[in-house]
DNA sequence: CCGAACCGGGTACACCGTACTCGATTGCGC
DNA sequence: GCGCAATCGAGTACGGTGTACCCGGTTCGG
């Protein structure tokens, strides 16, 4: 039974993820769009946080009953599913580099995803079980391949870039993403919030048990993050580059194989 | 007056974290100690998933009241602090690799890292505002930076070195994470979940939509999460190590310059 | 034109974090 | 020894959450 129920719900999910919606022709026209709900709760989410997110919000940003939600969406969970994709594809592709180095595209992507992930912070606050495969997911991983098609690596390897670079986009802004909102999810503003660790950290810098940190210039920490994002990518990119090399190239670069562990690809189980 | 109930919450919770910790001498000897309220709250949401972490639960896993948390802890929030704290500190470091190579260091970081996330995926789960700066997570720093003391490079770059590698950890770890959480997390196993999407992603992929997906082998999907962790985490430590082979050889190694942009360090602001 | 199908949404329940408050317990100062 | 102040455990209550269930009004097919 419980099978038969999440069945239900997963097939419902996705006709909602994929847009088939066909209009029953009884009853009364509805009051609402699947539409105008998910971008009410992107709007709140945006504006207020994800926390601030639920079902009544939405329904009275929408002056509606809460439980009329229910009869476009099954539950919270999907709306979310809903928003995620929304978001996915808000980020407008006009100005993609078509046909470019792969370099170039992997980059572009990973800037774009930085900045979706600037605007819409809750992407990476929502803690999601399964990547949302809508049509917007999937025509930015088809990009990102696009990218790579002219290389001579396998499809695991492919796959192996890809995920490289979502993932330190990922770890990376979300560290970014949760500090550009501390003080307001917080209530501590940053100066309050160094004024009282400011000793303790002093005291804990004084006792010797973390000499390297307490080696580190004073204005170490000033570096703006996105600053961070950037250096670290191109030394990600460069890192493919170096596989690259090593594979097209007539063994090893100048990058010198000795230091370097784990130059093999990905091979299948 | 906000400024001072935070001001205090903030001396609170680092007390907490620190341990600065002295008894009153008046009153009954107290029935709970933070240690135990904490282990208690870790093995919860190890077990059972962060979701499943409420005061009510942790206050009937140490058969207590639920209000008798709160003499110990400010608020679910500290609770969380201490508790990421604990989960920081509980990878224990007797095997660390002492003196070696930067390389060899950063991936020692970077793998202990990964496996803590997989002990405790909550850690990624939970939407911290702030990083939490208690002992352990100091002292992980200042191990990591341990590694870096001998290259020739400036604090702004030890750091982007370190968050460079945390950032991918984290991201990869997320993904991960989530994946193997999602069939207790949604009631729904992979065999459903692949079952119902199939049809669907096979008609997109007929649908000429996504071109570069749809010429994916078919098993490309098949690689477990850790490899391909492992896999991306060697190209960015060749990335790094391009980053010091420029920085101390004479001007560019063979990866050629040309093509890599941004090759800068990272400047002061 | 009637009944089936559909829409909006009110009510209710179980959960959550926690503010407030109480009596019970303890040990210091006298 | 004793009183009192301090500290402890915890019950009650409030406002929030997601959503199951249900009912009356609306609309169109037969």
């Amino acid at each position: 039974m419980s099978t038969e129920r999440s069945g239900d719900y997963l097939r419902r999910s996705l006709e909602l993820l994929w847009g088939r919606r066909e209009r029953p022709t009884r009853g009364p026209k509805p009051a609402l769009t699947l539409e105008r709900i998910v971008a009410a709760g992107v709007r709140i989410a945006d504006a207020e946080g994800i926390e601030a997110l639920s079902m009544r919000r939405v329904a009275a940003e929408l002056r509606v009953g809460t439980m009329s939600l229910y009869r476009y969406v099954p539950g919270k969970a999907e709306l979310l599913e809903l928003m995620i994709d929304r978001a996915y594809g808000m980020t407008d592709g006009t100005d993609a580099p078509e046909g470019a180095n792969w370099r170039t595209v992997l980059r572009y992507v990973a800037l774009g995803t930085w900045r979706m992930y600037l605007d819409h912070p809750w992407l990476l606050q929502v803690n999601l079980a399964r990547p949302v495969l809508g049509p917007a997911a999937v025509a930015g991983f088809d990009y990102a391949l696009s990218g790579l098609a002219d290389l001579d690596i396998t499809d695991h390897e492919r796959i192996g870039f890809v995920a490289a670079v979502d993932g330190y986009v990922a770890g990376c802004a979300r560290t970014h993403v949760n500090a550009a909102q501390a003080a307001r999810q917080t209530g501590i503003s940053d100066e309050e919030f160094w004024a009282a660790h400011g000793p303790m950290l002093e005291k804990a810098m004084l006792s010797g048990a973390y000499p390297h940190v307490a080696a580190l210039a004073e204005d170490t920490f000033a570096v703006p993050g996105e600053r961070l994002f950037e250096f670290g990518l191109e030394r990600l990119l460069d890192g493919l580059e170096t596989f690259l090399a090593r594979r097209s190239g007539a063994g090893g670069g100048a990058n010198g194989g000795e230091a370097s562990g784990g130059t093999d690809g990905i091979e299948a189980d």
